[in-house]
DNA sequence: ACGGTAACCTTGTATAGCAAGACTTGCAAT
DNA sequence: ATTGCAAGTCTTGCTATACAAGGTTACCGT
């Protein structure tokens, strides 16, 4: 019962990058991302992601991208930006640093 | 100017259990938790603090016990509980899978 | 025409960390 | 004594994020 109290703390803060290092390796639409994440356990539905999508994007992380059907309804695909490739590298560093520490904490006194 | 808030949001969640894994090594008090969460650099202020283990005692994680001055004012110990245990050990589960994932994401496609 | 479903988006809610500072208590100079 | 300082605890107001639940639009097969 709190193990989803735990996980969703938890990911507060790093799904956004998660999106963007998802990105990093080529554009993608919101539920190709939703189904991404969700394997991965990193969202718990679909009303994580599109809020944090609009969000990006007006700070100027991502860029979407309007593909009017092929076949199927059109979709928005998402490019992450110049500036989005940043916050990532930015993100990596203090993640890194962070996980270090609690991963230190949890095995305890040597 | 964002790394702070990059920190501040992958805090979140993590400082509750962080706290348990110090305690696990023994009883201790406010300032001085405050003061190993802040070499880790895990939180930012005590304001973080202190409101956290009144939640974590009302929660039944942490039992507080009022040591008046053998030299210097009270201090306010506390010991993690049986409770507390079992709830650290479900974080370090969860951490772990979280971790791994986010860090898989991290370092890209092969 | 009609149901199904892919895709997208919105509303309301709970919660956690933070900055800043208030309050209390003991100790040390003067 | 009195003043000042530092240790220790706690409070207030704020912002931001993930979530559940549901609603909307467009395409497709039959």
């Amino acid at each position: 019962m709190s193990e989803e109290r735990i996980s969703t703390n938890l990911r507060k803060g790093v799904l956004e990058y998660c999106v963007l290092a998802l990105l990093s390796q080529g554009e993608k639409y919101g539920l190709e991302l939703a189904d991404a994440l969700t394997a991965r356990e990193l969202i718990a539905s679909e009303g994580s992601l599109y809020p944090l999508l609009a969000r990006m994007r007006e700070n100027g992380l991502v860029e979407p991208r309007r593909e009017t059907s092929d076949s199927g309804r059109p979709r928005r695909y998402y490019a992450i930006t110049e500036h989005g490739t940043e916050q990532l590298a930015t993100f990596t560093r203090v993640w890194t640093s962070l996980a270090a520490q609690v991963d230190a904490l949890l095995e305890g006194p040597r």
